[in-house]
RNA sequence: GGGCCCAUAGCUCAGCUAGGUAGAGCAUCUGGCUUUUAACCAGAGGGUCAGGGGUUCGAACCCCCUUGGGCCCGCCA
């Protein structure tokens, strides 16, 4: 059975799935299984009959944390101030939404649309209100349970809100000194001291408790969330305690997903966590396949995420399944994984990628592209089929290995060849030069006879060929390639080498 | 120290929430093909399912232990 569909089919009544991810920086990769998951989750609800809607949880409330290696120095100043209330790195709008709306473009091209709610707006609109009048009047059950389960003990100052400072902006350096009416008083290190209203965006509530505090507040009955959450004491046990002792609301479902690690290109990933953006990944990779890995495994289980080779072969079995949904041979589970990995648009015929990560270094235009995929007997849409070209065009220039690649060698490169070889080259220009017609058959058809002509194995004759001409043992079917580069750049390129 | 995930053919993995005599793709080998885009077609070899114990008529699949990898527990998923 599909993972998707055991980990809900027991699952009675209207469902509410939640995700969220904090915008402090760019989204990348890691964060997508969050709302992925998420919305396979949505969708495989819906899939099973079931009635079911999906929220995106933007924590624009939660402050800076530190000054970010991708951020500038003045961003010191803004430290510990609500993401919403800071400035965007290029000084249009706010902080969060500056993160935020890249990402929100990405998830639509992944067809994720869930429904967006800023904690902010939460907070602002008073939605908070009356559960942190609850979490302040049970500060003490709260204190305990939260050192009882997470083990950690609570500075004797702690208290459950934290005020926003009036003057300097932050919310992390207030100290509560009174509550009543709905207002809680505090100093803050900057000197000032003022009031904070519960029912404004003037504060917010530690993360601990306001987890559970929007499960009760939207009605959330399933989550996916990292591992990091998951821990014994971690925050879903002291929040589950909390949601069911406090606020008398039933814990989500909870699903604990592994993290995607990034393999190949060396260490990667050693220093600074995995970080490929999103943006970066739509740039080489159709949604389809992003969606294709997260739905293909169940989400407990750790993603190794080879961008290089092991990207091609993830295209390969997908468009083999795709086949397979065409012929209509596909096992149940498979088709639960192929619904769920379609973005929202056709993608029955596929140009194939891996053909086109040849073509894209041949030819610079989409429409010799377009024309030789013509020629071959496969039409795709234009929209469709525009995009994977400047994406396969991506995928050579920033994650195929070398052996992949390949690019005309210069008119007087030194290359090794033997005798033998020499001569066959030399047979070729001969032939290449006096050639009628320079089109792709007789060019081919002309090297085969050289080739003939020195009993080499064919194989070994096109492995010097192609030595000559890009440095590689291997390369694209040599009649094609040949025919769209001039005449003159070629045989000017093996006169030098047979005259050497 | 605590927790989670993983360990199945040379490689990447499926199968493990319906327990019933081991699967796919790639690689290798053989044959074919007017020979090469990581070509294509047909076929073959290759695994005591990490190790040990238990439950069962029967376990890769359920339970326990061991070993080896990975990850998470200072709110970066």
């Amino acid at each position: 059975m599909y993972w998707g569909e055991s980990l809900i089919k027991d699952l009675k009544g209207k469902q509410k799935v939640s995700t969220g991810i904090s915008p402090s920086g760019p989204i990348h990769l890691g964060n997508l299984r969050e709302i992925l998951t998420g919305d396979i989750i949505y969708k495989s609800l819906l899939m099973d009959g079931k009635e079911s809607t999906f929220i995106y949880l933007a924590d624009d409330m939660d402050p800076l944390r530190k000054v970010y290696p991708f951020l500038p120095e003045s961003y010191t100043e803004h430290v510990g101030k609500p993401l919403r209330d800071i400035p965007a790195p290029d000084g249009k709008g706010s902080y969060s939404e500056f993160y935020l709306n890249p990402f929100m473009e990405a998830l639509k091209s992944l067809d994720v649309k869930p429904e967006v709610i800023r904690t902010g707006e939460l907070y602002r609109d008073g939605k908070f209100g009356e559960i942190i009048n609850t979490v302040i009047e049970k500060k003490d059950e709260i204190r305990s349970i939260l050192e009882s389960i997470s083990g950690r003990e609570l500075e004797p100052q702690w208290f459950p809100y934290n005020a926003r400072c009036s003057k300097c902006g932050r919310i992390n350096s207030t100290t509560a000194t009174d509550y009543g009416d709905g207002k809680v008083s505090y100093n803050c290190k900057c000197g000032n001291s003022g009031e904070s209203d519960i029912y404004r965006e003037e504060g917010k509530l530690p993360w601990r408790i306001e987890w559970p505090a929007k499960w009760k507040i939207l009605n959330v009955t399933i989550e996916p969330f990292g591992k990091d959450h998951g821990t014994v004491g971690g925050s879903y046990d002291t929040g589950k305690e909390i949601a069911e002792k406090i606020f008398n609301y039933k814990a989500p479902l909870p699903l604990i997903y592994e993290r995607i690690l990034l393999k190949g290109k060396g260490a990667m990933h050693s220093s600074t966590g995995v970080n490929i953006p999103a943006q970066e990944i739509l740039s080489f990779s159709p949604p389809e396949i992003i969606r294709y890995v997260m739905a293909r495994v169940p989400a407990t289980r750790h993603v190794e995420f080879d961008p290089a080779l092991g990207f091609l072969s993830t295209m390969d079995e997908f468009e083999r399944l795709l086949k397979m949904e065409s012929e209509k041979k596909t096992s149940e589970d498979q088709h639960w994984i192929l619904t769920l990995s379609k973005a929202g648009r056709a993608y029955d015929s596929v140009p194939d990628y891996r053909h086109l990560t040849t073509l894209v270094q041949i030819y610079n235009s989409e429409e010799r592209i377009r024309e030789i995929l013509k020629n071959e007997g496969k039409e795709y849409s234009s929209e469709i089929l525009r995009e994977t070209i400047e994406m396969a065009k991506k995928w050579v220039q920033t994650y195929a290995p070398d052996s992949s690649k390949f690019s005309l060698k210069g008119e007087k490169d030194p290359v090794d060849l033997s005798v033998e070889e020499r001569k066959l080259i030399c047979s070729l220009y001969e032939k290449l030069e006096k050639l009628d017609q320079w089109v792709p058959e007789k060019i081919h058809e002309c090297a085969r006879e050289s080739i003939g002509r020195f009993n080499l194995a064919p194989a070994d004759g096109f492995r010097a060929i192609y030595r000559v001409l890009i440095g590689n043992d291997k390369g694209p079917r040599l009649g094609f390639f040949l025919s769209v580069i001039p005449r003159e750049k070629i045989t000017k390129r093996l006169g030098w080498v047979c005259g050497e």
